[in-house]
DNA sequence: TCATTAATGTGTAAAATTTACACATTTAAT
DNA sequence: ATTAAATGTGTAAATTTTACACATTAATGA
């Protein structure tokens, strides 16, 4: 018979109490930003309000808040928003973590950065301190913390996703003309595009429903008014490619 | 002489003492994880460690660790890669905050997830404790924490990437066929593309340096070595559009 | 009401890109 | 010397992308 012998192992050092190893861990507040994306007078506009803080009096900022307590990321920036403009059913993703040591001036705070896209005309801005307003993307100046940064990302981050993804529509009104649709994806990826081609690549995607209305008030010609097959996309998003200008 | 009448404006309250602001807001423990991939055998792997908590004996973890204070987020990501595998110069980026309440059974931490891209070969994992070790992308189960969805994330984000830059360099030797290559993107996307068209696609892109060797000890016909133009691609990153299979 | 203005709506040909596909060649192994 | 297993290479067809012009419509103002 033979005798069994032990390997020799390195023993792992299991840690019994997760609890009191995570209470050994330093902390530091953790925020999210909210960069809110509008489409207005055919220019993206970001919400931004005037910072508190005396150090950036007169800067603008993102809206933000802390994370509180057992509150998921998402749900914090989807709460600010709320907040914010009113609105439900809003698109929001994450776009990027911020940690520079010395962003804020208080002290070290990370914060979480989201996209979100909203029509301008569908939210009644909430809290009318402090200047909250759209501000045109293409110029802004004068803001606070490291928040023309995270715009900055967000922006390409944007530019990006909206050649993979038909996100645009959340930023229109529900009816809507072709026209208008390319006006925000000219402004937006900052060229101009034929609109011919323009039109034939969306019939092609067949995510526009023909509403067989017409635009009013319009000093031309008017155009027909679409809506966007939300429902449609969302099946076909686990399969979707991309769009492509 | 006209009186001027004051505007009623609501004065905003400025916050003077940022510190003491950030001082009142809730923090978090905050954490790093490093999703490593590496390419051996023709299948991408990532890099695990056994989890040293209790709750997870015998799950596989990513390799992390707590941000320290007034470090960089990149720098603590790098600081891990560096401390595990003994590498430098390796790719790294930045691809999502995870921050569910109770992803972590010690209580919330918060953690950004890291991707990195290495050549397995040109490491020496440094702490070979807790069974440091290369795991198939495709086959994994078992893990700690969340990290499953992390890699899951990690691992459709390089997919993604790959296609738009060519990343996959970082996960070769220095010196590889054309086979070695296609080979890794076949591995990374999951698809099987045409020998003639994958070298048309790379011969186009002029970013390859022929450097006029062959295989060695290869049981079949030889192919001829290649090196990646680092710094080619580095000047046109700027203006570069992307890959596309 | 008529002319003007400023847009909408529409198709096609050329160019560029992507795809599909087969055979001779080279080396190692037997 | 033969076999096995891979490399290396070009072209034609299909698809996609691009460039481009004119008739139409409604509002406006003379």
């Amino acid at each position: 018979m033979k005798k069994k012998i032990a390997p020799i192992v390195h023993e792992p050092h299991l840690v019994k109490d997760a609890v009191k190893l995570v209470k050994s861990y330093p902390t530091v507040p953790l925020t999210i930003d909210c960069v809110i994306f509008g489409f207005e007078e055919n220019e993206l506009k970001v919400l931004l309000i005037k910072s508190d803080l005396e150090v950036y009096k007169d800067k603008y900022s993102l809206l933000g808040d802390i994370v509180k307590d057992n509150e998921e990321l998402d749900d914090a920036a989807y709460r600010v928003l709320k907040e914010r403009t009113g609105m439900n059913d809003v698109f929001l993703d994450q776009v990027k973590a911020f940690g520079h040591p010395h962003r804020h001036p208080g002290g070290r705070v990370i914060t979480v950065a989201y996209c979100s896209l909203l029509n301008i005309n569908h939210h009644e801005l909430k809290i009318h301190d402090n200047e909250l307003n759209w501000h045109s993307v293409s110029a802004l100046q004068g803001m606070a913390f490291d928040h023309k940064e995270i715009v900055d990302a967000s922006y390409q981050w944007l530019q990006k996703r909206i050649q993979e993804h038909p996100l645009g529509f959340n930023l229109l009104p529900e009816k809507f003309s072709l026209r208008e649709l390319q006006n925000l994806y000219e402004a937006i990826l900052g060229v101009r595009l034929d609109r011919r081609n323009f039109r034939k690549k969306f019939a092609s995607m067949d995510l526009l429903i023909d509403i067989d209305e017409m635009e009013q008030d319009v000093p031309h010609r008017p155009g027909k008014l679409y809506k966007f097959n939300f429902e449609k996309y969302e099946k076909r998003k686990r399969t979707w490619i991309g769009i492509d200008f």
